[in-house]
DNA sequence: CTCGTTGCAAAGGATTTGCACAAGT
DNA sequence: ACTTGTGCAAATCCTTTGCAACGAG
């Protein structure tokens, strides 16, 4: 249950014993739900995590959740993205993805990391900025709700 | 001191009137600060019209510098983006352009909106989605960070 | 006068932090 | 054993809301 796909496990162990921190059952259970959600928030996470602990069960707390979060980023396991208010979601490092979001019903999109290497090109050349990708949310307005405007 | 370099005031009247709403003093001034300040937090708001108040003076309260900011977004006179966790920011609406921010020391720089020109392209063409460049903000790291990098 | 608006204070939601106890190595 | 981590509760931060008094049209 609180297993990884085996892809995950070894990365996890490994980066943490080369920094002397500690494999611990919640850090486990912290990667594998960003993991397994698409878009994790940290309150979707611990959710998942009560819940799949049961009503008897112990799940991590949400400091813990939090905690854990901040940790898994810094050894590069995962990344996030502020999609909009308070929102930061999470995902684990899978193939990298472009996020796109609608702001009028809030629907996530995934979309071509490609989209954006001229502009980084040009970011690099003209500011030396290097874009990151992982961390990008474009905002705008889905096919739906713009069928759905009517007064401007 | 709260009047408006002009180009900005009459909008504002105009589109309050004409839905019935009222020309007030505070909505004068925070227009006033969003067009003053270049990338302005609600909080910094609030922070520049106490100051501008004086000690002996009164500046509007806070939850009126929020609801006056949602009014003018409504209105389409200042937009907002979010830079990262809960620090939205406003600016008035002058020229478009695009927000970087840089990661480590959170550094905000301006560029060219056409940089996304081809990008929104794509967005429009494979997934229907109208890219709304005002809302965007590209993470990365700046060319002072990068030089600074030391154990990854 | 008649509503839209504001100020104040209190409610809320999302993180974060301090600390004693529990748990990896 | 020696430290790092965790749970719990309290503290913060940012924002929103209820309501009576205020002010623009």
């Amino acid at each position: 249950m609180a297993d990884l796909p085996a892809p995950e496990a070894e990365p996890l162990a490994e980066r943490l014993r080369s920094r002397g921190l500690r494999l611990t059952t919640q850090r486990k259970q912290v990667l594998a739900a960003v993991a397994a959600l698409p878009h994790a928030t940290p309150e979707a996470i611990g959710a998942r995590l009560r819940e799949e602990a049961g009503p008897g069960g112990a799940a991590p707390d949400t400091s813990t959740v939090y905690r854990n979060l901040e940790l898994l980023e810094r050894l590069g396991l995962v990344w996030h993205t502020h999609l909009g208010k308070g929102a930061p979601v999470y995902h684990a490092f899978e193939h990298p993805h472009l996020h796109v979001v609608c702001q009028s019903c809030g629907e996530i999109d995934s979309a071509d990391p490609h989209l954006l290497d001229t502009a980084a090109e040009r970011l690099a050349a003209d500011l030396g900025f290097r874009l990151d990708i992982g961390h990008v949310a474009l905002s705008g307005t889905c096919r739906a709700c713009r069928e759905n405007e009517d007064a401007p």
